[in-house]
DNA sequence: GTCAAACTACGAGGTCTGTCGTACTATGGC
DNA sequence: GCCATAGTACGACAGACCTCGTAGTTTGAC
């Protein structure tokens, strides 16, 4: 997996540029509750970036920065500083470029994804299996 | 995860219902390459039935039932007894009614998917992140 | 400069996963 | 009954993963 850092963009965090997104790291990405409410969240949201708070995650910053980095790294979301916070937002139209429908077809599976950012999930996305 | 016993198919070994595929489980299970690659084999198999020395993996027999157990748990593939042999079919109907568009994103984000079952990827599917 | 807020780095822990080898259980053919 | 085939059960191991706590960095406000 290899991180470009050729964006000139300041302040973006290294990603892996759309070409080489990989699969199984997609799909391992979103193969965990706390990241797929992420990006459930990140979805309602509507293509609005989100600061790593804003989730209120029941884990505590230190996991929180680790899932985080686990989807930057995938290719499933963006991040940038801004000020103190770190901005994230979805990569859906590189997703959809490089694994046409998958990104819809997971959003769409999820449970109670009522297309608003302000409602958040009671406990959690699924209870595991 | 529940799994019920209560198909008269005989031979038919246990899966979850329809109703109860859980996201989280199905996106773990094709979170692997070498499960991926099962799973595209049967999807080139276009329908058909195959015994698991039929993928030729390189992995032994007990990681092979391992990984086919994992598939089987997740709601991914069915699998029924025939003589010595066990059989192994995509779930795709199930899938479908369940995830709308999972699959199908899943397998046509593949590389190498000739649609034959005998063109057998060169090493695995994915070498990983 | 000082302080608080937001996040990261690092290490540690416990758990899960993928793989293997060996022993074992059907099933079917002779 | 005996044997080969196909697959399972079980234990073991290394490595990855998830989580946490603590200490550190960066940024902006005062």
């Amino acid at each position: 997996m290899s991180i470009d850092h050729d964006q000139d963009c300041p302040g973006l965090l290294p990603e892996p540029p759309t070409a080489e997104l990989q699969l199984v790291c997609v799909l391992h990405a979103l193969a965990d509750p706390m990241r797929l409410r992420i990006v459930a969240e990140l979805a309602g949201a509507g293509g609005d970036e989100l600061n790593c708070l804003a989730f209120e995650l029941p884990v505590t910053k230190s996991t929180m920065t680790h899932h985080f980095r686990v989807l930057r790294e995938a290719g499933l979301i963006r991040q940038h500083r801004r000020g103190t916070s770190k901005m994230n937002a979805l990569r859906t139209e590189d997703l959809a470029a490089r694994f046409p429908g998958l990104l819809e077809a997971v959003l769409a599976a999820l449970p109670h994804c009522p297309r608003g950012a302000d409602a958040p999930p009671p406990a959690g996305v699924a209870a595991g299996c």
